[in-house]
RNA sequence: GCACCCGUAGCUCAAUGGAUAGAGCAUCGGUCUUCGGAACCGAGGGUUGCAGGUUCGAGUCCUGCCGGGUGUACCA
């Protein structure tokens, strides 16, 4: 099954096929810019490389494109891939591939349980920070996107090979913990650590509103309530008995809604703000050695390259304030230190909104000027907000925020009227009003560029036609049935050795389409954008139901031709499956 | 003030610097003896906010405007 030389991509033996054509053709290393067609009339692929050379060779780009197409001329050993090359307008070079290879390519694919997609070579180490969700607080509409961003670009580096580390950079440090515990201490609240509860949560996020209140309006009680983040800080027993109590209550939470989310964190991946307490003033030590550190009206700060603020002057990065204290820049560095000598990171993501790009650009910027990690890639992957009916960041109707819970409940509850009437067991239907409605709020997430702000929407995100999760595992749903069918009627399918064959435009379109499968995959790891994936996948379904359409399956004229619509059917399952499963989402096998 | 992000069809959104800017919804019109019609085919609908520039080629890159959002020293 995984011979590396059979299941190589179809892309990527055709980019080293122009790559050697180039070569000797222009005796020039090139990368061939090789693409799918922009337009089927154009062909299946096409590379745009001689437009590029052209002025670097003192060359007419025409010229160029016709000697790389010469020496794709049958016999130079592309041409068991390409049917016909030619050359188009300013430079382009079209490529039809010929239809044994395509058939070749997707047994290939069908064959290989990693669907042609290459392990990456070198796999790399990579942490990705996502989620962060605070202690004491219910998870709410805002820690949906990092959380299931994150997830999806987890599964899909991890399917790539590499070794992905998550890191849940979870908010359980800072003066709210003062301000709540000094509230819970003023109200007698008598926590018995060992208990969990689930109601707890919802008590605790309702008393830190009170309590931020009278913090704001009681003076008496925000100086007890200063003094309780000292208590904190200097591990008094009762502070830190009932800080761990919140601790407890809240994972407990949390977990709760990453079970309903299917997404793959859990308490292994905690890594705490407390967690760097330690080493913060070894943080604040390393910039002062590195003759960084300032002095700014009693607070230390560090002035990053390029960094203006107001009037012109070099913006400050705060990593201790004037009375002593902290912040979350020095807690971004010492865990950016942590991810780079004890986890030994190679790329470091981290998935929090745009809002927080500068913030990490600095810190970014200190890391480099530390040089703590020279060959250490850092990404921020910024991601706009989610907005109610009326365009504005999604409250409740009271103005209240959104709780993650109960906007999956109502997914759930919806997606349960879909299934309502069907003649299914009630156990599956709920089960699949499970799948559908939570794939649905994941996939109305990622299937948006995730730069964008986007309008949250049921109605649109729970459709069953357009770009939706309905419609993507409907298309499974639909692959599964014909499979159902080859089960009751006995006609018995092979499901390996089928040689594919191509016998209608539809079909070769489709598994054109199955083919760039790989290289969607690798885009989206380069690029950290899921949507890519989604949009991939739209287009499949789309593809299969022309397919569908046209193709009889199992009414097909001959055995043979039936034994390879089936394997192509089987193929797109996978497909459709994987890709939905990359992006965290699961399928049915009805609906 | 300065910095960053966004502006594409009536609506919601796509488009590694590539050819005639594409989908879904909505509107209108077709197909077929349902392998699940939750389908397929077609039509209308665009000065890609505006104006310059770079390039063989710009929705995409650069500059300046307009509009919206966000950030900008002791919260995270």
């Amino acid at each position: 099954m995984n011979n590396p030389e059979r299941s190589m991509s179809l892309q990527t033996q055709l980019d080293a096929a122009l790559r050697q054509a180039i070569r000797s053709a222009l005796d020039r290393d090139a990368d061939p810019l090789l693409a799918p067609a922009t337009n089927p009339k154009f062909g299946d692929y096409q590379a745009n490389a001689a437009m590029g050379l052209s002025k670097a060779m003192g060359q007419k780009p025409r010229d160029l494109a016709e000697k790389i197409v010469a020496a794709l001329a049958p016999g130079s050993g592309a041409s068991a891939l390409i049917a016909e090359a030619t050359l188009a307008g300013p430079g382009f070079i079209n490529l039809r591939l010929t239809d044994a290879a395509l058939a070749s390519a997707a047994s290939d694919m069908l064959a290989d349980d990693r669907l042609s997609v290459a392990p990456a070579d070198p796999p790399q180490r990579i942490v990705i920070d996502y989620s962060g969700p605070n202690v004491a607080k219910e998870m709410h509409i805002g820690h949906l996107r990092s959380t299931i961003i994150g997830d999806a670009l987890a599964r899909t580096l991890d399917y790539l090979g590499h070794t992905v580390i998550r890191q849940n950079h979870l908010g359980d440090w800072g003066t709210q913990f003062g301000i709540l515990i000094e509230f819970l201490v003023d109200m007698n609240w008598d926590a018995d650590p060992k208990q969990l509860n689930h109601q707890v949560i919802a008590d605790l996020d309702k008393f830190y509103r009170q309590a931020k209140q009278r913090f704001d309006s009681d003076g008496t009680f925000a100086a007890a309530a200063r003094r309780r983040v000292v208590h904190l800080q200097s591990g008094d027993s009762r502070t830190l008995g009932l800080w761990k109590y919140l601790i407890k209550n809240s994972l407990l939470h949390f977990n709760t809604i990453y079970m309903r989310l299917g997404v793959l964190l859990n308490d292994g991946d905690i890594r705490s703000e407390s967690s760097y307490n330690a080493s913060l003033a070894g943080v604040v030590e390393a910039l002062n050695h590195a003759g960084l550190l300032k002095v700014s009206d009693g607070a230390r700060v560090v002035y990053p390259d390029g960094f203006k603020g107001k009037d012109g002057e070099p913006m400050p990065m705060i990593v201790r304030k004037s009375d002593g204290g902290y912040l979350y820049a020095t807690t971004d560095l010492a865990a950016a230190r942590y991810r780079i000598e004890q986890l030994h990171a190679q790329r470091v993501i981290y998935v929090t909104d745009s809002r927080q790009s500068q913030h990490f650009a600095m810190v970014f910027q200190v890391i480099k000027q530390l040089q703590w990690g020279d060959d250490v890639r850092f990404d921020h992957v910024p991601f706009g907000t989610i907005l109610g009916p009326d365009r504005k960041p999604f409250k409740t109707r009271s103005g209240g925020t959104v709780k993650l819970s109960e906007v999956l409940d109502q997914a759930v509850q919806r997606a349960s009227r879909v299934v309502a009437d069907r003649d299914l067991d009630e156990k599956d239907k709920q089960r699949i009003a499970q799948v559908i409605g939570i794939g649905s709020v994941k996939y109305a997430d990622l299937s948006n560029d995730r730069i964008k702000d986007y309008v949250f929407d049921y109605d649109r995100m729970l459709a069953l036609e357009g770009n939706t999760a309905p419609y993507l595992i409907n298309a499974y749903v639909r692959i599964q049935s014909i499979f159902r069918k080859v089960e009751e009627s006995g006609i018995g399918c092979r499901v390996s050795g089928v040689g594919l064959k191509i016998t209608d435009e539809a079909e070769r379109s489709l598994v054109l389409k199955l083919l760039q499968f790989p290289g969607v995959v690798n885009a989206v790891a380069e690029s950290l954008e899921p949507h890519r994936l989604c949009t991939y996948l739209y287009e499949l379904a789309g593809g299969y139901h022309q397919f569908y359409e046209r193709c009889q399956v199992l009414k097909a004229d001959d055995a043979a031709t039936r034994d390879s619509r089936l394997a192509l059917c089987r193929l797109v399952a996978r497909t459709l499956q994987k890709g939905l499963k990359l992006l965290g989402i699961e399928t049915v096998d009805r609906m």
